[in-house]
DNA sequence: CGAGGTGTTGAGATTTGTCAACCTACGTGG
DNA sequence: CCACGTAGGTTGACAAATCTCAACACCTCG
């Protein structure tokens, strides 16, 4: 409810950024569709893979980035173990990714939004490493990966770009190892959502209300606690007045109070 | 003690793997020297950034990395902050990275040996976001980024490798994060534990004897446990008999057993 | 030989997990 | 359009894992 009461005009960066904007869906079973896609005037250029590039080098890009997938809810974009090929920008729509042992334990390792990319995992073994999971209908840019490599030898930006988003996927890894390790579920719970906040308001959204789009069980798996945990530091966060909880729905009432529980590491 | 005795003719040796052999320390208080590094005589390749190369890539790659750097145990090889400029490989000895947040948190993320590359969390931000401690009096080849991003367009194949590498820590971080996230401490320690000899065992050591570099704190920082926890888990499975305890000493008297710990998730 | 860092162990506190009951929202099909 | 079924969410009581604090042992190094 957080994003489709945006007004169209508010969707369409300028020239004709077609992105965050629903798109047509192709038939129902369809996977793969072959819209037309443009790096150079997606609204999300400023947020995905093509940062930072030169007008010319964006251009390229829209070479390499010519098709695009759309996952329905529930649906997986790829499992483990499937051969990798391409990674995958998110345009529409939100992701978990989640590695699981033989043995049946389950770790969701990400959350992803527009602009994000997914399928990092896959290039080390040239199988995909997770289970892609599409939390809502949500629409991809497909990059296959040895056209990517093809072409970032030949755009050093482009390049550098993409080494950039690897590293700053390990940085991430590492800041939730920090969360995992050595947090509590209440910190980690704020950490959580203010690291949400952060991101969709960087997406223009508001940076006070959200709507989760994952249940309590994905979160705690996020968080490494229990669903019950989950519920129950949401109900204190309300009752200490840092939140308004309505299931999904989630008001900030104050910030600055999440912002101190996670920096307040033991006394 | 370990690399200040070989005498200098081993140092240089080519075709005779100077690697996991001590080499000779620059003077106290140098950080950085000349000496002639070569990837393609090295014993490490296999492990290390050259895996795959082929021998003229190899030659290439010798003209890039050609400076070693020596850290004291104890010393830092870098520090979050610090300036971006080049990835660094493990020669010999061993490393801790960790990450701390403003307020004080602090979280190993990993423990680097022979062979493994250190500095890659730098490249998204163009400055290290972690601190890198030497372990034990330690010996790396310093990969100037710049260049090595200019060579790997030149050649595709260590292109490819170099993502290879950061895809697999991203992988390896994703365990990590299952690890945190979803295993208890007899778990973790056992798990940890058997990493670290599978890594050992693939630089030609034993797999079943060890000698811990680390503290019982480091450990228990990188495994989201406090140090009490570890020592105790090490004295359970000392008493259960799958290990022999010494201090730093571990004998693997049952790797099976760690092995069926590990992975019997909750029943 | 002594000091300080490191490791071990015990007792009790705290946090989180477990199990169970119940509530709520939502989608489906009558 | 309503009723119902089901998945998801909340809450309570209790159990279990881990942490905290404290005492002490061990080892290394100067």
């Amino acid at each position: 409810m957080n994003d489709t009461v945006i007004p169209p005009s508010e969707l369409e960066g300028c020239p004709g950024g077609q992105p965050l904007q629903p798109l047509k869906r192709a038939a129902p079973g369809t996977r793969a569709s072959a819209l037309k896609v443009a790096c150079s005037s997606c609204s999300l250029r400023e947020l995905c893979l093509p940062v930072g590039l030169s007008r010319s080098d964006l251009e390229r890009l829209d070479t390499l980035v010519s098709t695009r997938r759309s996952v329905a809810r529930g649906d997986l974009l790829f499992r483990a173990g499937d051969a990798f090929q391409s990674l995958y920008a998110v345009r529409t729509g939100f992701f978990k990714t989640c590695v699981s042992s033989e043995d049946g334990r389950d770790q969701v390792t990400g959350f992803q939004m527009a602009g994000e990319l997914l399928g990092l995992d896959g290039i080390g073994s040239e199988r995909h490493n997770c289970n892609a999971v599409a939390l809502e209908d949500s629409q991809l840019c497909v990059i296959p990966y040895d056209q990517l490599e093809a072409l970032s030898r030949e755009f050093g930006e482009l390049q550098r770009q993409f080494h950039k988003i690897m590293s700053r996927e390990i940085v991430r890894d590492h800041g939730v190892m920090l969360l995992l390790g050595s947090m509590r579920a209440e910190e980690r719970l704020a950490a959580f959502l203010l690291n949400l906040a952060q991101r969709l308001q960087a997406r223009g959204f508001s940076a006070s209300s959200l709507v989760l789009r994952m249940t309590r069980e994905e979160i705690g798996s996020y968080l490494g606690l229990k669903l019950e945990t989950v519920s129950r530091t949401f109900s204190k966060f309300h009752d200490d007045g840092l939140l308004e909880v309505k299931q999904r729905d989630i008001h900030i009432l104050d910030q600055e109070g999440l912002q101190r529980l996670v920096n307040s590491a033991r006394c």
